[in-house]
DNA sequence: TTGCTAGAAGATATACTATAACATATCAAG
DNA sequence: CTTGATATGTTATAGTATATCTTCTAGCAA
């Protein structure tokens, strides 16, 4: 995991992951229309956590939206299509790096230089389950979320 | 846990958790001011996340405040003193319920009533440190959030 | 063909959340 | 008494999100 914080063949990375939820949409029998494509291909371009309004000044750069629910609808769709989450935290998004799989996500948050990495937490959701179930509470969602300091910005604040 | 979905003598609850936050701001050489002394006590007094202009709101009925800043600056104390907590999901803050003690909380928040009830996740951090660690990803602090029913609103609408 | 329907996008307005920046007050230490 | 630290007052504005109504488009049915 972490490939975010680290060197890879990008294009080809972004490339994958469109073609991906192309297909994933096909099957679902939603439509995956130049905005919505547009919109995440923008979040896969960093690996880290845009505003509403920074997605929105790009959409408006390629003339497919001008107005604050334009990206928030394409958002909103692609966190509810599994192609995106929402970083609570920050009132951003990321592109889902798991595929449209159904899981629980967690994200190590890089306060130095915003990068957002995506990691599944099994165990974490295991120990809230119990916990909640034992106070008859039924879960439906679950977010973790956790700030700190990648390597590559260790290293260079220690160099 | 889960005191907060059920009924318990909130006046006590309440009272018990002001003076140990009077003594726990004394023993830390901060100051425990009637504004936020008030703002606790509002939070306190529901266990439920109330938004800073809720907030406001009723500081304002008590002539302690008037303007956002007075709620923001007031509830930054209480989160950095650890007497209350931000819920990220929802822009909004709960007191603490685990005293101030050092502890990585955990929220449920209940969709329907909107309580929040707070449990203390040893394992869901251990899990994250594990994933994190091997990243060289160094964690500061780890929000974990579930939003699902809780049990008396799930029996009410299953009546 | 026409018209219906549903989903998507456009457009306007506004609500909600949060902070910047500067001014004032209070109090204790030097 | 002045200085510095902390808290609060005040004004203005930045940033995030959604409600609502309209228009468009494609697929389907009469």
């Amino acid at each position: 995991m972490a490939r975010e914080f680290e060197h890879h063949d990008h294009e080809l990375c972004v490339a994958d992951a469109l073609a991906a939820a192309e297909n994933h949409c096909a099957n679902g029998g939603v439509q995956f229309t130049p905005v919505r494509r547009r919109v995440l291909e923008i979040l896969l371009e960093e690996h880290r956590a845009l505003g509403a309004y920074d997605v929105l000044d790009r959409l408006k750069e390629d003339g497919l939206g001008s107005q604050p629910p334009a990206a928030y609808r394409a958002l909103d769709f692609l966190v509810k299509n599994g192609l995106a989450h929402r970083i609570e935290r920050l009132n951003a998004f990321v592109a889902c790096t798991h595929g449209p799989t159904d899981h629980v996500p967690a994200f190590l948050i890089c306060e130095t230089c915003n990068a957002v990495a995506e990691t599944v937490s099994q165990t974490a959701l295991g120990a809230l389950d119990e916990s909640a179930s034992k106070a008859g509470f039924e879960i439906s969602q679950v977010v973790v979320e956790a700030r700190g300091i990648c390597a590559p910005c260790r290293d260079e604040a220690g160099a």
